[in-house]
DNA sequence: TATTGTTATACTCTATAACTATA
DNA sequence: TATAGTTATAGAGTATAACAATA
C-alpha cells in the first residue's frame, strides 16, 4: 500500500478541502509517494536518495569540489561528511586533494561508481518515464516547469523585516 | 538566504542537468524551498506543518477520530501521539473518548484552538496567494492538480512481485 | 582573517515491536 | 481475535558550534 492508497483508504468522509487547495499540502503528498517509491527502486543498488544524487553530481563534474556538489544538493557540509565517507569506503568515490588548494577535496567516481550511477539512472528513468505516461509528455514538463520555478521563488520577499543585505 | 539561491549561489558552472530533468529532484527542491518558508512564517504561532495540518483537520471534521485524522496526513499512529498531546496541553485540541466505542478518540478544537487555527490560515493563505501571484492563476491551479495526480500514482503498479493482495 | 573539511552533538521526523483497553 | 491508542526505542535527516589545515 503506498502512501495514496494508505491515506485514501479510510479519509473518504473527511473534509481536506483546505489542506488539499493548498501547494505545501500537495507538494508533500506528491514527495511522500514518489520517494518511498524511488527508496523502494533504489533499494537493490542500496543509495539512497542523497547518494543517488551526489554520484550523479560527481559523474556529470568529474573533479568538482566536495562543497559544491553539497550546496548545490542543499545538503550542510557536516552532513555531508559521512555520506561521502560511505560512498568512498564502498568504492564508488575517491576523495582528492586539490594540488593547486589544499582546503578543497576534488571528488571524482571509480569504475565501479560509473557502473552504478549508470544502472541507478535507468532505474530512475524508468519511474520518470512511468509517471511521465500517466501524465502525458505535455503535462509532465509543465508540472516540471512549475516545480522549478516554486523552488526558485523568494517566498520571503513579500514580508518586511527580513531582507538582511543579501551580497 | 532561501534554499533556492543558497543553491544557486555556486552552482552555476555546475551541470545539474540529469536531476534538474527529473520529477523527484524538483519535487524536493521545491518543498525544501516552500517549507522553509511555511515554517517560518508559522513560527510566531509555535506551530509546525503537521501541527498546522491536524488542526486543519479537526476544524474541519470535528468530533473526527484520531486514528482518521493520522491516517489522512500520513502519520503513523505511534508517531501522532506526542503531536496531540503537545497540542491538548497547549489547550488547543481535546480528546474525548467515543461514547458508542471505548477504543476510538473524537477530537475537537477547543475555543482558542479555533481562534489559532483561523489565524494560522490566514498566514497560509498569504503564501499561497503570493505563489499564485508568481505563476498565474492557471498555471497554479495545473500545478495542483498534476500534484494531485502523482501523489495518487500507484507507482509500483509497473513493478512484478510486487502486489500482494491489496485487501 | 576567511574557507574547507571535519567532529561532536542535538533536535526533528519517521519506523517497528510490544503493551493496554476495549470490542 | 482484532483494533485504537500508547510506550519505548531506533534510525534517518538536519541543524549549530567549534576545531584543524590551508589560504
Amino acid at each position: 500500500m503506498n502512501a495514496a492508497s494508505r491515506r485514501d483508504a479510510n479519509a473518504g468522509t473527511l473534509d481536506t478541502g483546505f489542506l488539499e487547495g493548498t501547494l505545501g499540502f500537495t507538494i508533500r503528498l506528491c514527495q511522500l509517494n514518489v520517494f518511498d517509491d524511488f527508496i523502494d527502486r533504489l533499494s537493490g543498488l542500496d543509495l539512497r536518495p542523497a547518494e543517488f544524487s551526489i554520484l550523479c553530481l560527481i559523474a556529470d563534474n568529474p573533479g568538482c569540489r566536495a562543497s559544491r556538489i553539497a550546496e548545490c544538493l542543499c545538503i550542510k557540509r557536516p552532513n555531508f561528511v559521512p555520506l561521502l565517507s560511505g560512498l568512498e569506503q564502498r568504492k564508488l568515490v575517491v576523495r582528492r586533494r586539490s594540488e593547486t588548494d589544499g582546503r578543497f577535496q576534488d571528488l571524482f567516481l571509480t569504475a565501479l561508481g560509473r557502473r552504478v550511477v549508470t544502472k541507478a539512472k535507468s532505474v530512475v528513468a524508468e519511474q520518470e518515464q512511468y509517471m511521465a505516461d500517466r501524465l502525458g509528455p505535455r503535462k509532465r514538463d509543465e508540472l516540471v516547469n512549475a516545480l522549478r520555478m516554486v523552488a526558485r521563488l523568494d517566498l520571503r520577499a513579500d514580508r518586511e523585516g527580513w531582507r538582511v543585505k543579501e551580497s
